[in-house]
DNA sequence: CGAGTGATTGACTTAGATCAATGACCGTGG
DNA sequence: CCACGGTCATTGATCTAAGTCAATCACTCG
């Protein structure tokens, strides 16, 4: 994994961030890509109407705007939602470090076409019309174990999963109380009937 | 644009397909990928509860299961809408070829980097709650020159929304009916205001 | 020409959005 | 050290838009 990145130090500088600050916003000059070293980052859109959707949360070891890379500008937001540090990594020393190193860029080819599978299950999911059958399926593809840990706030998965925080809510605590799931702060257990349910 | 293609002849065969024919299921083994040489391929999903996820519409010139290069097996499943020629591509020939040509594996990156920017925003359509909202982001997306070619049926396309077919049938009808749009077989014309609104 | 599918519209129902209010928790500045 | 402002978590009430069921036409393809 991440075998494309440089050596680390060659080209790479680190920034640290407080909660709520702004990486990059929509719009800006897509400069090359940053890598999470710890934290959580935040990476939005918002749409015409003003409404905001979460493209989800990264932490720890992922990385940010690979897709701005061949592209001018950064086509998300990305916010801080705790103390974070990134590495940058400059577009041209990864370019360049791709032409010398063939190995390199196919592995960043890799990385990009997990994200398209990743991405196209997200889609998968929010074709899901009834928001009970929603959650089963994200707490499915996510269980480990039988348990989930939830990424981020519960607000934030809601927006994860196309609902509003209260629907999201409401359908936990039905699921809780129909016995399909238990909840501890942060993490979600499945009953053994739904978890086997989805792992035939 | 597909530079990263091998020339045409060493590895590549054709095939033909009849309208509804099966090129790949979700599941089978992933050996290379697909480029549309004429026709359309319509990529869909089947989740779990039984619902069928149209992924997209594949015309000439696109390329299929291009993320299948490192998976072991196809992730979705693509059917043939109508008489349909594709050209094969053996996933070793290709892997080869970007081993020996960093330019090749550099172009197909950036391929795959312009798929997850478009899933983006097809995830950002999908978080708009309002139906005529939602058609209104996707013509003001696709317009060229304020005209949209629809890509298939327009139930193709009520997938594609998230929509049930009726529901987008509805809603085209109350924007015609608003003036915002105007109808002509397979196509919709945007009326000036709404181009206007969207293309600031 | 008949069967199958797409296009279209009607009527009804419901699930989830929206509006609203409250309690818990957390950092923080006086 | 604690009161205060902010956000998260949670639950209630209401409303509406979109799903669901259903029926009819138009059309295309053997």
């Amino acid at each position: 994994m991440k075998v494309w990145l440089p050596p680390a130090g060659s080209s790479a500088t680190e920034r640290k961030l407080a909660a709520g600050q702004v990486l990059f916003s929509r719009g800006d000059r897509a400069a090359g890509l940053y890598e999470v070293v710890s934290g959580k980052v935040r990476r939005t859109r918002v749409d015409s109407g003003g409404r905001e959707l979460v493209l989800g949360i990264a932490s720890a070891g992922d990385t940010l705007a690979e897709a701005s890379l061949f592209s001018p500008i950064h086509h998300c937001t990305a916010v801080a939602v705790a103390t974070t540090v990134v590495r940058f990594y400059q577009k041209a020393a990864l370019l360049a470090e791709f032409a010398r190193n063939p190995q390199a860029a196919q592995s960043f080819a890799e990385l990009l076409a997990h994200q398209v599978l990743e991405l196209r299950a997200r889609l998968e999911l929010r074709n899901i019309y009834s928001a009970r059958d929603r959650v089963r399926h994200y707490l499915a593809a996510g269980a480990e174990g039988g348990t989930v840990v939830l990424p981020g706030s519960v607000k934030d998965l809601a927006g994860e999963l196309g609902l509003t925080h209260e629907a999201l809510y409401r359908t936990l605590s039905e699921m809780e109380g129909a016995g399909e799931i238990a909840r501890r702060k942060g993490t979600i257990r499945l009953a053994r009937a739904l978890y086997d349910r989805v792992h035939i």
